[in-house]
DNA sequence: GTCTATAACCGGATAGAC
DNA sequence: GTCTATCCGGTTATAGAC
């Protein structure tokens, strides 16, 4: 919830703040309204119930999201523009918002109990279809490795780029576009300075065994 | 906590899989009595509080992965060996222990809160340590990219392994070694099949503007 | 080693005054 | 829109019987 405008929103963004850092079970409404300055009964008059304020948070989220994938979708673009395009703007929603990003990653279990956000796993599901397609599609055209999952390629990046929402003052200290740059980089053309010429079994593991 | 084998081992098993599950602070001590076929006040016979039940689960946990990586340094292996031998033991650790793995993940900023639990951020950096040092000494010997920034690369790299602890039956539905091949793969050579000729400054994104 | 019973407390939520 | 006062159920943890 960046900059609140109103009290609702400040309880929102209080209450954000304090459900990434803590978790929302052990985040009792007494310590939203000590943020916010009024006591827990209060909070009440805004919201039905402390759910009703983790429902908001999400929402918002995932609507900042999900259009912006959108936005993406409607360029057309081929598939390395595409994914690295894709990297770019998720980096740009956890910026705009890092603590509701925090709690959909560490929370999610718990959110899908929440009866209010039963559309969380059709949602989800849309936001992992935005990543596949555009692997999928990368590898078919001979544009990308012809040998990688595209489902657990997806879920390696994107697990490499929500948590940066935890890193110590994620795109402050280090600076957004630095990390975009090094997460595009890492991803699309890896570690090594020179690899091997690719082999379609080439792609051995050269680890020891402990 | 794999295979227990007396009943306090039982109790840290059950504990794992709800902690994991639930979260710490929504699973209660009647659940865990529950699910180990006791009243929840017999457990104060074997733990003297719910946190000491977390705090010898991810001792165990850490004990596991810290032994792990120090036989991996202890194989003085080239970096490219080196960092494909950490992603191994990473997934066996996971593999060994997946719950516990999760809770260190979801909760860390809860257990850096139990005082038992005091030394979390030294060994955490520990761990870190083993995996910057491999990436600058790689750097450094023209092996890896001499542009990427090691800490960085290693949350990456971290941030891509460690929540598949979350996947759904992670390492048995989709077998580990695959896993692993594809998370190397990745990272040593990325995404596109013929990337252009690396140059020092080539590293900027394609990401087009929404 | 487990059970019963209970202490002492804290949680979300409500009702009504102002 | 906020505060006071309170309800009630759930929470960890304890004490002592078996």
């Amino acid at each position: 919830m960046p900059k609140p405008d109103n009290r609702r929103d400040e309880i929102l963004h209080e209450a954000s703040k304090l459900f990434a850092a803590k978790g929302i079970s052990s985040t009792t409404v007494r310590e939203i309204g000590d943020a916010v300055g009024m006591l827990s009964g209060s909070l009440y008059h805004h919201f039905p119930s402390k759910d009703a304020m983790v429902t908001e948070i999400i929402n918002g989220y995932l609507d900042d999201l999900q259009a912006r994938y959108a936005r993406v979708a409607a360029l057309n673009l081929a598939p390395i523009e595409r994914l690295e395009t894709l990297i770019l703007e998720s980096f740009k929603s956890v910026e705009l918002d890092p603590e509701a990003c925090e709690i959909y990653q560490n929370e999610y279990n718990y959110l899908r109990t929440i009866p209010a956000l039963s559309n969380l796993g059709q949602r989800a599901k849309e936001i992992q279809n935005a990543w596949i397609d555009t692997l999928e599609e990368g590898a078919a055209r001979g544009i990308f490795r012809p040998d990688i999952d595209a489902p657990v390629c997806y879920r390696f990046i994107g697990n490499a780029i929500w948590p940066t929402a935890r890193w110590p003052r994620a795109g402050r200290s280090t600076p957004i576009d630095h990390l975009v740059r090094e997460c595009t980089t890492l991803f699309m053309r890896g570690l090594e300075l020179n690899p091997a010429p690719f082999t379609v079994d080439g792609a051995t593991t050269r680890a020891a065994s402990v």
